[in-house]
RNA sequence: GCCCCUGUAGCUCAGCUGGAUAGAGCAACGGACUUCUAAUCCGUAGGCCGCAGGUUCGAAUCCUGCCGGGGGCGCCA
């Protein structure tokens, strides 16, 4: 048991000595951000004094004899704080233990969660119509998607990742008619694609072919092509099409018939979307006949749910309005709605020195994916579309990610972790061996800064998982951030080898700068970013990775 | 008009499941390379947390209203 959980079960114990039952969970332990304050602390006599009707200070000074008594092991000092906290002062020792764990875990399985209980998730995300190239604002969604993926898989969670096709319906139909239209020279319909792209891809397209199926199958290429270039591999390519030649979409409809969830009207096919509290009710089958976009997406949610038990979305802004009819669809079908989790992005600005790129893909000035990645690399381009909150619009301005290597936090953190590397090899080559961690004295480790890297390590969990349950990859993003800045100044302020060090302090640095890299590999991987063992910079001040 | 996101340092943003003195990066200024990579480190300065109420022992965080910015409100996808 760790640290954090002993001294809850003390907290509890000590309560229940002052005939007060509380869960595990109703005792809120946390670590305080002024130093001052002890390494961790309670404000459950806050927390309960309304309740009593008692002084909080009273209550605080009752629980902290009673806890005392137990001299829970670390506990330096407990002392009471501002209106009836309870601070605990730990020895050093226990960021010692931390290490330890942080190592004996390994890169496999520090900060690893099993709450998923090999549950299945289908992580939904990109799902981009065929009918041109990804665009930058997509890479987001792209990035979002893929860490939402690792992160449940590092919960333990059996993650599947989905890329739903459009690949038929009026979209479909305008792209090939402009693609055949280029390709024999004849004018592209009013409402139809006119990117640059629609001429290079007819020029590409053999004479003898099928626009459609030949169109279709090219966009899908491109797509692929440049999730490949950001390491994204998705499990399942799920074809609209391919619901209606299996009659999914018809058993679709009659199931949501039988559940009385549809009505006819004016000649459509209506559904009651209203009774899950969306505001208007929904049409899934025009006048025409057709089906709208609504029917086939929520046979493809149908199908998910026989695939899955629980199912995430990345979904682009403008999609927000349709969450409340797709939880309606699936409510119907018999599913829960919080077994559907739909992650909104705010749109990204594509900017190059400040001036706004447009993303339109229409208007034949689109800036690709494939160029953005193209221009500032994968590592730089994922980690900058995973630096804020999904709820936060975001400036991506490509000049400043692929030159200012300063305004570019990428590779702080690849830094950091090429520095361990070098430490490990250049003290290899001065004849040092690193003994086990069961032989080496831990308890040379007293120096502020080697200290808060164990912290930051030590939190590394609870930021994993808190990252998976509110869909929320940039807390992974910012702790690396934060991680690597401590180990630059660990790195500053402690020499791991040399003359002056004594080799227990070189072994227990190696172990210490061990564990570091464990972090970061961790962080890095679940962002999708490379850990290089080598960085040099040239004269020019470009970078080059190694 | 309705719905979603948002407003925090000059700029870009963290922090928001209520906690103690609100943080980081960049920009500005001043320091640190004979020593494991200076892509680094250390320091200084910089804030009515949009505004006004409310709840609370305690509000950047929760609630209400207002103001500003972005997006969405089709038998389009």
């Amino acid at each position: 048991m760790d640290v954090r959980g002993s001294l809850i079960e003390a907290i509890q114990k000590a309560l229940l000595e002052l005939t007060l039952d509380l869960s595990f969970d109703e005792i809120k332990l946390e670590r305080p951000a002024n130093p001052d304050h002890g390494d961790w602390s309670t404000n459950v006599a806050l927390a309960i004094s309304k309740t009593l009707n008692r002084n909080p200070r009273d209550l605080a000074s009752e629980i902290t004899a009673a806890l005392e008594h137990q001299s829970p092991t670390h506990v330096e000092k407990i002392e009471i704080a501002g209106p009836g906290f309870i601070n605990f002062k730990l020895e050093d020792s226990w960021l010692h233990d931390v290490l330890t764990e942080v190592v004996d875990a390994g890169i496999e399985d520090w900060a690893r969660h099993q709450i998923g209980g090999n549950q299945k998730v289908i992580v939904e995300f990109v799902s981009a119509n065929p009918t041109g190239p990804l665009h930058a604002g997509h890479g987001r969604g792209a990035c979002l998607g893929d860490s939402v993926a690792r992160l449940y898989q590092r919960c333990g969670y059996s993650v599947q990742r989905d890329f739903y096709i459009n690949d038929r319906g009026t979209q479909m139909k305008l792209y090939v008619e402009s693609l055949a239209a280029k390709a024999s020279d004849k004018e592209i319909p009013v409402d139809g694609y006119k990117g640059e792209y629609i001429q290079e891809w007819a020029a590409e397209m053999p004479q003898e072919a099928d626009p459609f199926e030949w169109g279709y199958q090219r966009a899908l290429r491109s797509h692929r092509e440049t999730l490949e270039a950001l390491n994204i591999y998705f499990d399942n390519w799920f074809s609209e099409r391919s619901m209606v030649d299996s009659g999914a979409i018809e058993e679709t409809l009659a199931d949501l018939r039988n559940a009385d969830a549809v009505f006819d009207s004016d000649g459509a096919v209506w559904l009651r979307s209203t009774n899950w509290g969306d505001d208007k009710d929904r049409v899934l089958v025009k006048s025409n006949g057709e089906y709208t976009y609504l029917l086939p997406d929520v046979a493809y949610h149908r199908n998910k749910f026989e695939r899955a038990e629980a199912l995430v979305n990345v979904w682009g802004a403008d999609h927000h309005g349709y969450i409340n009819r797709m939880h309606a669809a699936m409510s119907a079908l018999g599913h829960k709605p919080e077994d559907l989790k739909i992650a909104i992005t705010q749109m990204v600005r594509l900017q190059r020195g400040g001036q706004e790129v447009k993303l339109s893909k229409r208007t034949g000035d689109i800036v690709e994916l494939s160029e953005v990645i193209e221009e500032v690399g994968s590592d730089a381009a994922r980690f900058t579309y995973l630096l804020l909150s999904v709820d936060s619009s975001q400036n991506f301005d490509l000049e400043l990610v692929a030159q200012q290597v300063n305004e570019n936090p990428v590779f702080y953190v690849q830094y950091a972790h090429a520095r361990i590397h070098s430490i490990m090899k250049k003290s290899q080559e001065a004849g040092i061996t690193r003994s086990p961690l069961s032989e080496t004295n831990l308890s040379v480790l007293n120096h502020p800064s080697e200290l808060a890297i164990l912290r930051s390590l030590q939190e590394l969990p609870t930021v994993v998982l808190r990252s998976t349950q509110e869909v929320a990859p940039h807390r992974i993003t910012n702790w690396s951030r934060d991680f690597a800045s401590l180990f630059h100044s660990f790195y500053h302020d402690c020499r791991v080898f040399g003359e002056d060090i004594d080799s227990s302090t070189t072994q227990a640095r190696l172990w210490l700068a061990e564990a570091a890299r464990i972090g970061l590999v961790i962080s890095l991987d679940l962002l999708g970013v490379s850990a290089p063992t080598e960085m040099w910079r040239d004269e020019e001040g470009e970078e080059i990775n190694g």
